[in-house]
DNA sequence: TGCCCGGTCGTTTTT
DNA sequence: CGACCGGGCA
């Protein structure tokens, strides 16, 4: 150590020029080092504003810049997120790919409407060509830099893929409503910049050049598009530093690639590799069992973690026997760590799997008053009120925004309906001109009814006198939204709590223009303001000395520690996730083992894992399976709650994990050993009787023995419905009850078949 | 125009 | 179970 670092963590900071790999452990101390290095850049003479530093979250960005401006007070250095610093070029060199320079950033929901308009264009059904589905597959087939006719032109030579023939109709028309609209979805505002620098060589020698020194972080989730990038900033001069951890790559389900990072030393041939593996952060049982489970991965560089700290306390599993005593006994024991070890409410965190099971946490904590902050749920931009007012703005800053005008032209209510906007819309793009514009001449479209032409000369005019220079600042134009349009009469008819809520949501809205106002006062911008609300995520607005519990996915997860976490529902189907067990495909249970290693190395001190023995899927409960990670970690669990071996014996060893932890983990094999089979049912199986009853549900017959791994063996008793709706009823030995199943997914096994 | 009903569907989601 | 969407009706 030295200067509080480790050799290869000075190495990494000491390194001048040339491509630098940083393969960093979690809670490697990361995000000190690239500072460090920062720091050390511009204390070698490098001009701070030749330094680019990129992250992918606005958090990370923000918690960057912070630490750079603590290490360099004042120095201009550039830390920005992927989007904004492509938002960024694009507004200067907009023209060059048929946009004005305040083009808008059409979030998700504004994506799906602007695939809803396209089909209806189309006269196709929105119900049985999913806008979803579509947005997806045009977010994958952008992604491959795959344009438009491009994709039509392949689709020629492979026909019978209906739903891509429908796509195929669908994203030449979406990608020219967003032109027209001025717009671009989060996809485009990488790829239009990528675009851009591969078809102006020129430009792109501009920016490589002005950024001497690049910084990337999180290098392992970068998408095609962000490594195009990455690279072509690093032509001319290639100092470029990626850091990151192939074992933390958890977004290839979204496109990136996780040999972008592994590629690196090809890339970059004289690229210096250092490798940080000692861990801060974790004590020593936590990381040797998030080790253990890493392990279990076959596509991986093998890498150690190592620490200097003490054993602390052992991962703790704990089970419970539904979802709702679960959430209720997380509560509980996140009430009695704070009594007993003085752990604060924002020490702790709770992590699931996927976003629906914050639902019956929330409740639980609720139930034991204990105060807690969900990171995701409605977000404060999504909200209506909020969404109306921003488009208010969007149109008056970006009068080709359709979906915005759209939005609001009869918000609040003004008489406009339906069949006006569409011949609206129609007068519109039939003459090129915008949807305002269009309003303006309400008198000479045919369709539109004499009653709701003044309306919407009204609606021109009150537009036309909301601008910018008329208020000064956003904050004012979006008062003077409120006041001109009555935006109080959108929520006329609710009830006076909600709108209370609303009331509170606009003041908050108008406090968040206030605060953009004074930072840029000299330069007002909407389309800046605009930008910053786009450019947002739910993750940005949790505050994290808020004194409560926060509540997240494990995504979400990614780059905080706690010194408490609880990972809940560590169950067959939800880590992993079903739809990677079905997948048949080893590297999405790679992926799914990789988030929960995300998951339990945010834990600092202590970690617990918890299950449930009953969850309701869907509203219907359902026996669990364990998840087959808690056989390839290691952890204590709890005394006198599920799982126990039968020939339960006091443990007097203090070793951290006891014989019956031993037992345990013994018995979620053997119970697996069951699950995992209808999953590699075969033809070959079927034949030699080794198959699973999930697979044939028809063959349950009255009086068959059937062994489940949690009730152990019993008889069916009952056989009712078919198909999907087939159930079975079964009595089992000890303890003697009976429960029913759903024949089609439940882990009945038969035995002794005849 | 807006409300209610019924049918459908259901990961994760840095921006 | 619950959110969301579209259609039908007042």
């Amino acid at each position: 150590m030295d200067n509080g670092l480790t050799t290869p963590q000075r190495a990494a900071v000491e390194h001048f020029t040339g491509p630098l790999l940083i393969i960093a452990g979690p809670g490697s101390g990361k995000t000190r080092v690239i500072t460090r290095r920062i720091a050390r850049l511009v204390e070698r003479g490098v001009d701070p504003r030749a330094i680019l530093a990129i992250t992918f979250t606005n958090r990370a960005a923000r918690e960057m810049q912070h630490r750079v401006d603590a290490l360099l007070p004042g120095a201009r250095v550039w830390v920005s997120t992927f989007h904004r610093f492509c938002a960024s070029v694009l507004r200067r060199r907009a023209d060059v790919v048929g946009l004005d320079s305040n083009f808008t950033i059409f979030d998700k929901a504004d994506q799906l409407q602007v695939i809803r308009h396209v089909l209806k264009e189309l006269d196709m059904d929105a119900v049985r060509a999913q806008p979803s589905k579509i947005s997806a597959r045009i977010s994958r087939i952008k992604n491959s830099f795959t344009e438009p006719d491009e994709f039509v032109r392949t689709l020629e030579c492979r026909i019978g893929e209906p739903f891509d023939t429908l796509v195929a109709q669908v994203y030449p028309l979406y990608q020219s409503a967003l032109l027209e609209s001025n717009a671009v979805d989060f996809d485009d505002l990488l790829l239009h910049v990528v675009r851009l620098f591969a078809d102006n060589p020129e430009l792109r020698a501009d920016y490589d050049m002005r950024y001497q020194f690049l910084l990337v972080d999180e290098y392992q989730d970068t998408n095609p598009a962000q490594y195009q990038l990455v690279r072509s900033l690093s032509v001319n001069v290639p100092n470029v530093c990626v850091t990151g951890d192939p074992d933390q790559s958890i977004y290839a389900w979204r496109g990136a690639t996780i040999e972008n990072i592994l590629n690196f030393e090809r890339d970059y041939p004289n690229a210096q590799l250092i490798r940080l593996e000692q861990n801060f952060r974790s004590t020593g049982l936590i990381l040797r069992a998030a080790d253990r489970l890493i392990a279990h991965n076959r596509q991986r560089k093998a890498k150690s973690l190592i620490t200097d700290a003490q054993d602390g306390h052992a991962p703790r599993l704990l089970t419970f026997p539904d979802g709702r005593t679960e959430a209720t006994g997380i509560a509980d024991q996140v009430r009695t760590l704070r009594e007993e070890t003085g752990l604060r409410w924002s020490e702790i965190a709770v992590f699931y799997r996927v976003n629906s099971m914050s639902r019956e946490l929330e409740l639980g904590f609720a139930r034991q008053r204990i105060p807690f902050q969900v990171a995701a749920g409605l977000a404060f931009y999504d909200r209506a009120e909020i969404k109306d007012l921003i488009a208010y703005l969007r149109v008056i800053d970006n009068p080709a925004d359709q979906i915005a005008f759209l939005r609001i032209v009869n918000r609040p209510a003004r008489g406009i309906g339906g069949k006006t906007q569409t011949h609206l819309q129609r007068w519109a793009n039939e003459r090129r001109v915008n949807l305002l514009e269009a309003a303006r001449s309400a008198d000479q479209i045919d369709g539109i009814s004499k009653t709701a032409r003044p309306k919407l000369k009204m609606f021109a005019r009150m537009m036309e006198g909301l601008t910018l220079a008329d208020y000064g600042n956003v904050s004012g134009l979006l008062t003077g939204i409120v006041n001109k349009t009555f935006f109080h009469r959108t929520w006329a008819n609710v009830a006076s709590e909600q709108a209370i809520e609303k009331e509170a949501n606009v003041t908050e809205l108008i406090n968040a223009a206030a605060q953009y106002d004074e930072l840029d006062e000299d330069d007002p911008s909407v389309t800046g303001f605009l930008e910053t609300t786009a450019l947002v995520n739910d993750g940005d607005l949790l505050d994290p000395s808020a004194g409560k519990v926060t509540l997240m996915t494990m995504h979400a997860a990614k780059g905080l520690e706690f010194p408490c976490v609880f990972v809940v529902g560590l169950e067959h189907g939800l880590i992993p996730h079903e739809r990677a067990v079905k997948s048949d495909d080893p590297k999405q249970i790679e992926e799914e083992r990789r988030l929960l290693f995300v998951g339990m190395t945010r834990a600092m001190q202590r970690l617990y894992l918890t299950t449930a023995q009953v969850r309701s899927v869907r509203g219907k409960p359902q026996l669990t399976i364990p998840s087959q990670f808690l056989v390839e970690t290691e952890f204590e669990s709890e005394d006198g709650v599920g799982f126990e071996p039968d020939d339960a014996q006091a443990s007097p060893k203090r070793s951290a994990f006891t014989e019956k932890d031993l037992e345990l983990r013994k018995r979620l094999k053997e119970s697996l050993g069951s699950a995992e089979r209808p999953l590699l049912t075969t033809g070959a199986g079927l034949l030699n009787g080794t198959h699973d009853a999930a697979d044939l549900p028809q063959l349950f017959a009255i009086g068959m023995r059937v062994r489940h791994p949690q009730y152990g063996v019993g008889a069916v008793t009952n056989v009712t419905g078919f198909g999907r709706r087939k159930s079975v009823t079964v009595a089992f030995q000890e303890p003697s009850e009976s429960h029913t199943f759903d024949a089609a997914r439940c882990p009945l096994q038969p035995v002794g078949m005849r």
